[in-house]
DNA sequence: ATGTTTGCAAATAGTTTGCATCCAG
DNA sequence: CTGGATGCAAACTATTTGCAAACAT
């Protein structure tokens, strides 16, 4: 339950910009506040509206970029594939997904311990479940590789 | 590994497009043996690429249209998110994604079973793992109730 | 002062829709 | 024949890029 925002959370927040070299703007103030109150998955979209109530003259794209640069900064996350063209599945058998962050491929697994997970009742009482996986995130050896190279 | 396609697949293929009531028609039948004969997780531009080599008349809409249906169809499935505006995760803490396939909301879900769940060691060999998430997929109760309503 | 960030506009990419024509049943 | 399917084009939507002006440090 994060809704209030506390002076410590503002003071991390410059921290951390401080710390990756960023400047601290009114515009990131603003999008870091309306990120802490907000619940649900936002849009860009989404987040822009809410702050252009009392940021009029902000503009789209930097709300949008900003937001990128938190997730690289690691402050909040993408939401798995979003924002990506639409991908197909072909396997129909029960497998999961390793996913690379960086070059944004999808690996199918398969692990006997994941098939048969239980699911917590209240999601039963609230979804008519169709489908469960589990998505692994990381990076895929051969981004790793190709970023030390570029240093 | 379904790398070969058999007589098998066709047929089936048919019944399934009848028991739809859908047409059998030259371009499905293209589209469905590159999806049998696709790994990885393709896009609609990657399927069209493949096709057309073989069958250069063919459109882009027509094979992602097709495809869409597929899914509708339950032959193949659509990759989770993948397809949607990029959505951005506020929640730090170690959480899973219900998702409902009609409207599109995300619900975050905390389950203390899922939260230390075993890596398998290969993953461990090919990735260098950041996240690991549970995501279940099905259709939240108040889409399900219109869906009633609207028959 | 100076290099980053912003806001705007334009470019690009991905997806959807409308419609005339075509073809499977 | 006839209704569904296709191909094309246009409309939309989402995302990215380039750049001049503004601003934080």
């Amino acid at each position: 339950m994060k809704k209030s925002i506390e002076k410590n959370d503002l003071d991390e927040f410059i921290n951390k910009c401080k710390s990756f070299g960023l400047k601290i703007t009114p515009q990131r103030i603003a999008i870091y506040q309306e990120v802490l109150v907000s619940s649900n998955h936002p849009s860009a979209e989404a987040i822009y509206r809410n702050i252009k109530d009392t940021h009029p003259n902000i503009s789209f794209d930097t709300v949008n970029r900003t937001l990128l640069t938190f997730a690289d900064m690691g402050l909040i996350q993408i939401v798995e594939g979003s924002g990506d063209a639409r991908r197909f599945d072909i396997n129909t058998e029960q497998h999961h997904h390793v996913r690379c962050t960086k070059c944004g491929s999808i690996t199918d697994f398969y692990w006997e311990k994941y098939n048969n997970l239980e699911i917590p009742e209240e999601i039963h009482e609230k979804f008519s479940v169709n489908k469960i996986r589990v998505v692994i995130e990381g990076i895929c050896n051969s981004c790793q590789l190709s970023s030390i190279s570029n240093e």
